[in-house]
DNA sequence: CAGTGGTCTAGACCACACC
DNA sequence: GTGTGGTCTAGACCACTGT
């Protein structure tokens, strides 16, 4: 009798509208993820099983079984054949909040402001003609950005897009990020590619931060991927290392 | 009639075996990834719909659905409903083979070697006990090991492991990465966080890496979770970023 | 042994994109 | 329209874990 810990029994107030839009197996997932990260479904407990689950919901067994598995991929909750599903420690989850290919410091909470340094469409130098898969001197749009938190100048972001494809406001630049306008104008992102490595300042840089010749800065480049291959945006950016740091967090395998 | 382009047609040498224990989904999801990597399937080409390839490979339309799932997931096709299913180019395969959680320099084929300064048993500092979620002095693994590729030393990896869990040999480590050997050990990984940060080297660290003071390094600190929660790892390390950078890549949402 | 998640089937209807 | 992927059902059997 493995009750170890009494299940958890379906009625947390689960709901499903059969009338929605939403597909059924995503309102079930919603539910318990909310009710996971406001501890309803406390750190450690057994749920109960997926036949119980479907039973008690009047959905079918896969129906259910796909909103377990969401809240696997999300890292919530653990299954193991023959054992059952618990819900994830409490600081696992705290640490996998933390996002990846969104914006950089709109996560970390900061409020941060952009200002447009500039903002042209110039010909498209060779290693930027290089990484777009365009020919040198092709016309690209070239964004140049400081970002400050605390009215502390942070990082100096450089973005080259190419220029038949979209180009941004400097109003939308400052309220948003580049990526969230990129989806509003339609763009299907798939992925991207990165560097991160560091490097010491020159005085120019330097100044920017208000700090010395000689400190240390993060570097990424970044290279952001269509649907079809195409790259929609690449990316030349620093930090000032004393202010700023890339944290992530990663699911296993 | 929405054929651009031919479909591929199943026949390309896809077979499955009923006797093994190998999932069907899996099968069918990992001949295809073979098919793509090595070009039977080209960037680009549109693939049959779901319900033709299950047809031909007599299996049922949700199994092969899952295969192309598998697929997806793995950023190696594209769907859209009312449309198809498309192979995403080789450039962006090619920047997803890139790895995360997996031992940094393994996968940038250096043939990296790794000597372990110092394996032993001591009382958790108080960083460390935090981390870990245990009393100031509880016995901890303390591993300093230094990477090199091509007689480089490009890393300094300092990590700690609850004593009791499991404490690693020398050998070991030097044979294979850590997680490879936790993985052994029967430590079921779930997620891990990490910062990535940049600072000046000290004169003694610049000396490590052959380098002079004041010389850039990276700065990665790494904290592991297990199955249950607990802490596996904590890791704190430092690279000459003259010699050494991480590169990863993202797939959207 | 009982209980769990993992796999698989053979259907069905729906939503969306394109012509 | 037609064709595609997206959702959903109601069953079935298997594999693993624990007692």
């Amino acid at each position: 009798m493995p009750r170890d810990v009494p299940l958890t029994p379906l009625e947390h107030g689960l709901v499903i509208d059969r009338g929605s839009p939403v597909p059924l197996y995503f309102q079930v997932a919603q539910q318990l993820e909310q009710a996971i990260k406001d501890g309803r479904l406390r750190p450690g407990t057994r749920m109960a099983n997926e036949i119980e689950f479907a039973a008690q919901l009047a959905v079918s067994r896969p129906t259910m079984r796909r909103a377990m598995e969401y809240l696997v991929d999300k890292g919530l909750v653990v299954r193991q054949r023959g054992v059952g599903t618990r819900v994830v420690s409490a600081e696992v989850r705290r640490s996998l909040e933390l996002t990846s290919l969104h914006d950089d410091l709109a996560a970390s909470g900061q409020q941060p402001h952009t200002s447009v340094l500039s903002l042209e469409i110039v010909g498209a130098p060779d290693t930027v003609a290089e990484v777009l898969g365009i020919a040198v001197g092709d016309p690209v749009t070239e964004i140049l950005r400081l970002r400050s938190a605390r009215s502390q100048p942070l990082a100096h972001l450089t973005n080259y897009l190419p220029a038949d494809r979209f180009t941004p406001t400097r109003e939308a630049l400052e309220g948003s990020g580049l990526y969230a306008l990129l989806r509003l104008a339609g763009v299907h992102l798939h992925s991207a590619t990165q560097v991160i490595g560091a490097r010491i300042a020159t005085t120019a840089e330097a100044r920017l931060f208000g700090e010395r010749r000689g400190a240390p800065l993060l570097t990424m480049q970044r290279t952001a991927y269509d649907d079809r291959g195409i790259v929609v945006e690449y990316g030349n950016h620093f930090y000032a290392a004393s202010h700023y740091s890339f944290q992530m967090s990663l699911l296993s395998t």
